[in-house]
DNA sequence: TATTGTTATACTCTATAACTATA
DNA sequence: TATAGTTATAGAGTATAACAATA
């Protein structure tokens, strides 16, 4: 059994992969920690968000603006309407879909998050000089889409 | 119901924790899709990496170097060992530990994994100049502590 | 026949705690 | 009593397919 401690090499501990996943996860830890008090999580804020921005939507729209699969946004919609976060409005000129959109708690849960997020990601980069901030989130803008 | 497409707000993403955790999700699917023919997932590979730089070694201590818990550790080397990738080897001098090192296939595999982790941060960062993509590693290496 | 919302299922990753055997 | 390894459980996130109502 060797005496030195164990480590992860440098060429796993230096590729850029493994550092996005993990800074990526941690990110996303903090934030779900942070916005609990609010009684959402990550993908409910996405949710508020689209909706504060583009409301009202149907359902398939709005899984597409957020990059994810209409049967898997159901539950969030459930929660949210539990919450009094979000309404559901049979659209007259189609009853098949919905048109979603934010009651007024649904609007302030949305900005008191938004300002949540900013705070975290100041805390998240608080080793970042503030041009390092902005070219780091340029490069990650760039890698994006 | 509107008629302009719905879709992510600014604010959300430029965020910088929004986008590490986009990517990174991302990267991490890319990287699973990549080796799965070798029979491993992520986690398995970081096992082998560390293992082929610091072998052998108990599995608390393999654990603390991934940073993982060591009950998560446990059915991972099952599996390695299921495979024949790894072996546990009971400390003589304390029966308590598993002496863990790679197998000359396992070596082999982590080699493979390597290059292969190597070509998917090059597909990862094809958006990015030469330069750019390391400072985007120093930007990401600076925040990971 | 195609689309919207819904429901169900499965798989991975992560976190936690309790158990055993050794020390 | 403390530690190493093991086992079990639960929750979140994701992916997929099949279903009913409506167009």
């Amino acid at each position: 059994m060797e005496t030195e401690k164990a480590r992860l090499p440098e060429d796993v501990a230096l590729n850029c992969g493994y550092l996005l996943s993990r800074l990526g996860f941690e990110s996303r830890r903090r934030f779900t920690e942070s916005i609990a008090h609010l009684g959402i999580r990550p993908a409910h804020y996405g949710v508020l968000a689209v909706l504060a921005e583009s409301a009202p939507v149907a359902q398939t729209e709005l899984a597409e603006a957020l990059g994810a699969d209409r049967g898997w946004l159901v539950g969030l919609l459930d929660e949210l309407e539990a919450k009094g976060l979000v309404r559901r409005a049979s659209d007259p000129r189609d009853r098949r879909r919905h048109a979603v959109s934010l009651t007024p708690e649904g609007k302030r849960c949305r900005r008191e998050a938004g300002r949540i997020a900013r705070r975290v990601e100041g805390e998240l980069l608080r080793g970042l000089a503030p041009g390092e901030r902005e070219h780091l989130r340029t490069l990650l803008r760039q890698m994006a889409p």
